[in-house]
DNA sequence: GTTCATGCAAATCGTTTGCACAATG
DNA sequence: CATTGTGCAAACGATTTGCATGAAC
């Protein structure tokens, strides 16, 4: 473990769930690591491993991957293309890519598979909210 | 209005979530549609505007932005890197992008906006999943 | 007149939180 | 021993769903 400013302590729990996204590239979801460590632990919560994700992402440990199914946003424009997220106003802008632009082609083995779609979404700061 | 197969009829309610959506830029929550709706019908609920957006994201005619907070997958690797998500099998596949590629590059109007992250996830189908 | 759309309220699902107790340093 | 971590259960917020009624075709 590595957290900044002694904030926290150490736990076994934090410890294996970190161990698990560490040595796995499934990219579990917060339920399947519950269950996961629910034999190592037998009286594990739901809840601790949620607060233990959220205290491995605020410490830059892991990272979350948002496929989110709630708080969805909605475009009445199809074709794919980039957004923009404000991280502080958090308004979420189109943007266009350059004409013939595929980001698959600067993708390593994506040889193989089939490829439908994509997302690009870009965090930062907007003009407006520079300063 | 331009349904296949005649499985949808015609509703005003969903006939306006469609202009409104194709009006704007601002890509609404279902929650903000609703409040922009509440006026014009005001017994309308909000549950019938999920349903209608619903239907819109089925028939292709409007798409559905994921930021959500909820059913995240976490990801050990903190670097940022793209993943490839299959549709048959859900599963989720980091990917490699080719040296010193940023998706920032290749979209117009990013100058003036402070990029600090991105996330690139290309749907599909998998090797295994192929057939 | 059969089927789809609607409003309403209750249900669902992923996630967060308050609390009393246990573990850490 | 002061503070953080835990399990439990209740709360939460976005979304979905069952049901009876109303609109479309």
């Amino acid at each position: 473990m590595n957290y900044e400013a002694g904030k926290y302590r150490k736990s076994r729990q934090r410890d294996r769930i970190l161990e698990i996204l560490q040595n796995t590239k499934s990219h579990p979801t917060a339920d399947s690591i519950y269950i996961m460590l629910k034999e190592e632990f037998p009286d594990l919560s739901l809840g601790n491993v949620y607060r233990n994700l959220n205290i491995l992402v605020e410490t830059g440990m892991i990272q979350r991957l948002d496929f989110g199914s709630t708080f969805n946003r909605f475009d009445g424009n199809c074709n794919p293309h980039p957004h923009f997220i404000c991280e502080r106003c958090n308004s979420v802008i189109d943007l266009e890519m350059d004409e013939g632009f595929d980001p698959a082609k600067f993708i390593k083995d994506i040889d193989g598979k089939v490829v439908k779609n994509f997302t690009l979404e870009i965090f930062g700061i907007c003009e407006k909210c520079k300063h």
